[in-house]
RNA sequence: GGCCCCGUCGUCCAGAGGCCUAGGACGCUGGGUUUUCAACCCAGAAACGCCGGUUCGAAUCCGGUCGGGGCUGCCA
């Protein structure tokens, strides 16, 4: 069993065609076949290198490898349709030449036969039938020698001895002129799977009207390659039980193209987002102070200071609980990083209170005096002071959530003192103090 | 217009004739927890497009209808 996938070089990788190589993917793992990439670059003024590097770094990134075609080679040269135009119009001087094509204004046609019909079995979708009087003469080499989609991907689909065709819908009307081509080339036809497309929230086929759907988006809106990879298997297809969450092995395990649903899915960004928060939460500590660290560092565009470094890594885990995306990080432990800090006017004024105040002062006092500036004595004191006071938390709490982290907003108090350590901590009580 | 595909909560999926007074998840609403924001827990609203047929029995099979979508390029 030989799947592939066949990017055209004109835009970043799509999520719908990174949905379409998952499902490739899925099913030759899932049956150990073989998986081969290739790049159908037949036009040639819209493709580019830069976007040859774009596909092959997000499938990278997305966990979807290959073991034949561009980059990793295979018995076929560079699987690039580019560089084989030669062989494509060998075919069609061939067809010309048998009286299967002719000429139209310097293009040459392929003649449809126009009696009979062509049928066969698309895994997703049952039997297909297709009268050949509804299907025109198409072109396969252009005026400029140049070959067509049809005859490029059906010449390569052939000469790649792919076994099993999964792509997408639209192209579900084109198949039998792929067939038809099979025929005349006495090739085996392959078997088909016209997979549902994935569609806007406006019912329309997934397309920049809708935004960016790159892949690349998604990695710079903070997402985990293996949320994605999660997501996106979910559309169309489940594993069963009501699983949602799961891994790749899980997939690989259970895939079957004979499960996908042959109705359209529409993306929706929420529950991605969603599904996103859990696989973050999943993470192992180790795993998520790593990626945590560096995504730090380049949202600043600088290294970390030793000192940044060692109060990040105190508050990760709360900040690990409460965030959706990896882009949420950095807002989250701003007050923690050796910058100019500011308190927020505003936030300042709608928690400052002459109760608030006395309490700031307070705890100020006796933080200096604080030997052991551990979480559970800043916790155990700040309560007891509250008691002492007969001071509401929200009171107390609030006032000095913004004194200390410069918002309203914020990981949780103790946690956000006890990681910006005493020194700090009492560096900006005071300077809260003075401008009472 | 022609050809083709599709049709279960707003969204994603479960359901492959009786287990369905249709299940799960996201989102939404209400509640709990609570020092903020989250996270977490509990509860709730929410769907088989419609009409026929087959059958003792249909979300599940068939036909029609309506609705949505794709293709109709010397793009892929």
């Amino acid at each position: 069993m030989k799947l592939r996938i066949a990017p055209s070089p004109t835009g970043h990788l799509h999520i719908g065609n990174a949905r379409t190589a998952l499902f490739n993917w899925l099913y030759a793992r899932a049956n150990n076949g073989t998986f081969l990439v290739r790049i159908d670059d037949t036009d040639t003024a819209r493709s580019s290198e830069e976007y040859i590097n774009d596909i092959v770094k997000n499938f990278k990134w997305l966990g979807i490898d290959w073991d034949e075609g561009i980059q990793v080679g295979g018995p076929h040269g560079e699987y690039k349709q580019s560089l084989r135009f030669d062989r494509y119009r060998e075919i069609a001087e061939s067809l010309l030449s048998r009286g299967l094509a002719y000429e139209d204004e310097g293009a040459i046609r392929f003649k449809v036969p126009n009696e009979n019909s062509i049928v066969f079995d698309d895994i997703t979708r049952g039997s297909m039938k297709f009268e050949l009087s509804d299907v025109e003469d198409f072109i396969i080499l252009r005026s400029d020698k140049s070959p067509t989609y049809h005859l490029a991907s059906t010449v390569d689909d052939i000469d790649y001895e792919i076994t099993t065709i999964a792509r997408g819908e639209d192209i579900l009307s084109s198949t039998p002129k792929h067939i038809l081509l099979m025929q005349a080339l006495n090739a085996d036809v392959p078997t088909f799977c016209h997979l549902p497309l994935l569609f806007g929230p406006d019912g329309k086929k997934l397309s920049k009207r809708h935004g960016d759907t790159s892949v690349s988006s998604f990695r710079d809106m903070g997402l985990l390659p293996e949320a994605l990879f999660n997501y996106m298997c979910l559309l169309g297809w489940a594993p069963g039980n009501d699983l949602e969450i799961f891994d790749k092995d899980l997939v690989i395990q259970k895939f079957d193209l004979a499960n996908v649903l042959p109705n359209p899915a529409i993306f929706d960004t929420t529950k991605l987002l969603w599904m996103n928060g859990q696989y973050i939460r999943n993470t192992s500590d180790d795993d998520f102070t790593l990626s945590a660290l560096e995504k730090i560092s380049q949202d600043l565009d600088r290294e970390l200071f030793e000192k940044e470094i060692s109060r990040i890594k105190k508050i990760l885990p709360s900040v690990q609980e409460r965030i959706e995306t990896l882009n949420d990080l950095t807002p989250q432990i701003k007050f923690l990083l050796d910058e100019p800090f500011e308190v927020n006017q505003e936030e300042w004024d709608s928690v400052n209170s002459s109760e608030g105040q006395s309490y700031l002062m307070s705890i100020r006092e006796i933080f200096k005096s604080l030997e052991d500036f551990s979480l559970s004595n800043i916790e155990n004191i700040m309560r007891e002071e509250l008691k002492n006071k007969d001071t509401k938390p929200k009171i107390g709490f609030q006032i000095t959530r913004v004194s200390v982290t410069g918002t309203k907003v914020s990981p949780p108090l103790f946690e956000s003192i006890y990681a910006l350590g005493k020194d700090a901590v009492l560096a900006r009580l005071a300077e809260s103090i003075e401008k009472l």
